[in-house]
DNA sequence: TTGACATCGTTGCAATTGCAACGATAGGGT
DNA sequence: ACCCTATCGTTGCAATTGCAACGATGTCAA
């Protein structure tokens, strides 16, 4: 036998909670509004910014620029968000949301609220020391 | 716009990150070994026991159990794991390390823990609250 | 014992995915 | 003005995936 912990390895712990978790989160909004994950991810990025580019998407999340392309076109399709040329740069497009698409996240923000909620009860006092470190982490590109 | 702050949202900074790490360190392996990310899983499991059922994985980690039956496929014809009937369940099936298996897992278990070290580095003082964190909330199936 | 039901790992198949390549556009440098 | 190169979003395509269904095995109560 190896001298090796898995239950103590952070890359595993930290891949199997995240899946868990989007898995679980995913399936509330799911069968609610029918919104597949990479769809709740544009959607979320629309609602915090007026106008944003596939590729400003790609850069922050770890999705593949054709998945956030193909999820903004069935999020078009659906009525949810508006596409349109960046006449600044034309290679851009323009996402940004619909009234139908606002009225969408008002309903599902308070559920993300809660759900959020619910996982963080159940870290107590550790909730501020987990959310900092997973921040500090995040927004250090050059480690991971 | 609306009142919801993505950059602090759980769940999103989880999946991001978690998916940062493990794309980061599964090219590690890849390039190396060419092993995937769900035979290294599977690997790594079996570095833990020296018996293991794909059951006894899938409920452990979130992968699909066809995921975990074509990774061990692809592992066994590669030398890495046997896989021989459980007798006393002949449900079940044993996965197991070979010789080569284990030699495998040998090399590529320090570069786990050096990784996994440049991961913490970065966290410092916070690092031993993050573990215990992240571990509370693996556990607690109930909650995620 | 038998039969109804649960669980295990595998597989077929449709859907999703990642990757590379593409056309269109932009930004220098000369 | 003209290349040369970089970047943007989309798309074709092969590979991977998730889901459901399956055969095989196990369990347990009647």
């Amino acid at each position: 036998m190896l001298d090796f912990d898995l239950s103590q390895f952070l890359p595993y712990q930290l891949a199997v909670l995240s899946e868990r978790v989007s898995k679980d989160f995913a399936t509330l909004y799911r069968e609610r509004f029918g919104i597949s994950r990479a769809e709740w991810r544009v959607l979320a990025h629309l609602s915090q910014a007026d106008s944003v580019s596939v590729r400003d998407i790609h850069v922050q999340v770890e999705l593949d620029k054709s998945k956030i392309s193909r999820a903004a076109s069935r999020l078009e399709a659906a009525g949810y968000i508006t596409k349109k040329l960046n006449e600044s740069d034309r290679r851009l497009i323009s996402l940004a949301l619909t009234e139908k698409g606002t009225a969408l996240m008002e309903e599902m923000t308070p559920l993300a609220r809660e759900y959020e909620a619910r996982v963080l009860s159940r870290l107590g006092d550790d909730a501020a020391a987990f959310l900092a470190a997973v921040q500090k982490l995040s927004q250090d590109r050059s480690v991971v």
